[in-house]
DNA sequence: GTTATCTGTTACAAAAAGGATAGTACTTAC
DNA sequence: GTAAGTACTATCCTTTTTGTAACAGATAAC
């Protein structure tokens, strides 16, 4: 594991592509992160990650298409839609607990004067 | 840590942002994990990550700002440059762990036929 | 019928990121 | 002095990403 030669660095950097392909951008971590505390509607997400109806269009679809995020339209009065994250989206949890981690201990690092 | 309430999500994404200031992008995660292998020179490091002169000295220079990875010249007959990651960097990890594995899981599952 | 809510889309603009090419400055080898 | 290697920088351009504003279709409230 801690051994770092060029070939297994040559893996290393191929799968860090494949998920920065998948999750990379500003917002993909982000808009599972707020779905973490629960499914969510389309404005309701837009709102509360402060994002435009229109990106948060094309990454929602973006996720789905991935198998991280589902949707699901209920058959209410004004029709809504409810995003929920996948359970293959779980697989995410080492990731998104890490960049969390991080940070917040890199925020700290900053803010006790570097 | 299983706890996902809307206040501890809003922490969440705070400290998601900070790290994809820091560690986002096309470039920062692949330079690192390729400067595991050992200190690189420039157009060493050019050659094995793929990336354009003119990139890779912005993406050094914010490295090297964000202590990541430190700069060293060396007194050598054509004066050559060794960029190195710096313990600091250590605190990526799991960061750079958790995303290679994932990375590697997902592809598996993609040509398993998802 | 006017207004409001919900889920988006469309058109347009701006900004950020990335890339290609060439050139600078220095030194060493031939 | 010519070529080649080091480490960049400058210029220009394309692509990608992000944002703003407006609008559409559907339903309901007033």
């Amino acid at each position: 594991m801690s051994e770092h030669t060029i070939e297994s660095c040559a893996k290393a950097r191929l799968a860090i592509r494949d998920t920065l392909d998948i999750v990379g951008g500003k917002w993909k971590l982000i808009l599972i992160s707020v779905l973490r505390s629960g499914k969510k509607g389309f404005n309701e997400l837009s709102r509360e990650a402060g994002i435009s109806p229109r990106i948060l269009s094309k990454e929602l679809q973006e996720l789905e298409l991935n198998g991280l995020v589902s949707r699901n339209v209920c058959d209410t009065k004004p029709v809504t839609v409810q995003y929920e994250l996948t359970p293959y989206s779980g697989t995410l949890d080492e990731v998104l607990n890490a960049m969390e981690q991080w940070g917040q201990r890199h925020r700290n690092k900053i803010i006790l004067g570097d």
